[in-house]
DNA sequence: CTACACTCTGTAGTCGCTACAGACTCAAGA
DNA sequence: TCTTGAGTCTGTAGCGACTACAGAGTGTAG
């Protein structure tokens, strides 16, 4: 199916948007195999290469790391029930991880936003942001604080 | 008002909750002062390094890099309105930027939600975890799809 | 034959810490 | 006074996931 390896490394970076170091950086931490090269030394790809690195790119756009796509390609041909579990629990495991992140981010956002506002307000004789990380902001928002709700 | 600098570098560290490697590490970049020393070397801090600390980490806390640190710190002691301004336009610049995160892991989350959720149902031949990853995946959920809402 | 884009290797830098190793210091108790 | 044990010192290397060079070689179209 797949036709002789005849893609270069500029080609496999356009096709599927992975930079050219990064490539290669993948290749020598043996996340991508070796590449065959030409008389010249240029790496050369086929199919499946491209398809390799696309699954890699499209796993860490979902913020699996390196460590956690590896397994994933040992799971990829197979599809057993086996590495189904497998992927699953990797997937669900790294789910509460980005839930935990968007938690995070979203007691800053609070935070910032309450800042910035009260700031913006300017009847404070003092910069609000700045009184926030120096730990004595007024920070009681709540008693008669209207949300604004944009978006 | 301060008394002179008495404290160690681990008592400073219980106090700001920021790790003794850590401390070092900003007196090395030049985060903090290099503090004065007994005859044995060791480091002396007194309240204004404490107060300082307690600044850098509840920035960091935030979510600003050291870079924005370093800047909010020349505009903490002062409080006139240029320093003001500037605090804010730091601090609504990283708000920014912490929504955008906040938006990217949001889609990630979908997405894993998604493919996690039909990988648990079962009734797919292959697992949807992988195939969403192999760009395979049947990602029109939009129809007839229950939202499921907890929390 | 030349020009120019492409690719090669190797190394070092990014950010914000964290983790040692191996030596030294300090305060309290025997 | 001596010892013990906790604390601290410096310096360097590691983490994750790239990114950015320098300086050399290669491939190809005109």
């Amino acid at each position: 199916m797949d036709r002789p390896a005849s893609i270069t490394i500029g080609e496999l970076s356009r096709r599927t948007g992975c930079n050219i170091e990064t490539v290669r950086y993948y290749e020598r931490i043996g996340l991508m195999p070796s590449a065959p090269r030409t008389a010249g030394r240029y790496r050369l790809y086929g199919d499946a290469e491209v398809r390799r690195l696309a699954f890699v790119r499209r796993a860490r756009e979902l913020g699996f790391t390196l460590t956690d796509v590896r397994t994933l390609l040992t799971l990829a041909p197979g599809q057993s029930d086996g590495p189904c579990a497998q992927a699953r629990a990797l997937a669900t495991a790294h789910l509460a991880d980005v839930r935990s992140k968007i938690a995070d981010l979203r007691a800053m956002e609070r935070v910032l936003d309450d800042a910035v506002d009260q700031c913006a307000a300017g009847n404070t004789p003092n910069c609000p942001v700045i009184d926030t990380l120096a730990g004595r902001s007024c920070r009681s928002r709540r008693a008669g604080a209207t949300r604004r709700r944009r978006g």
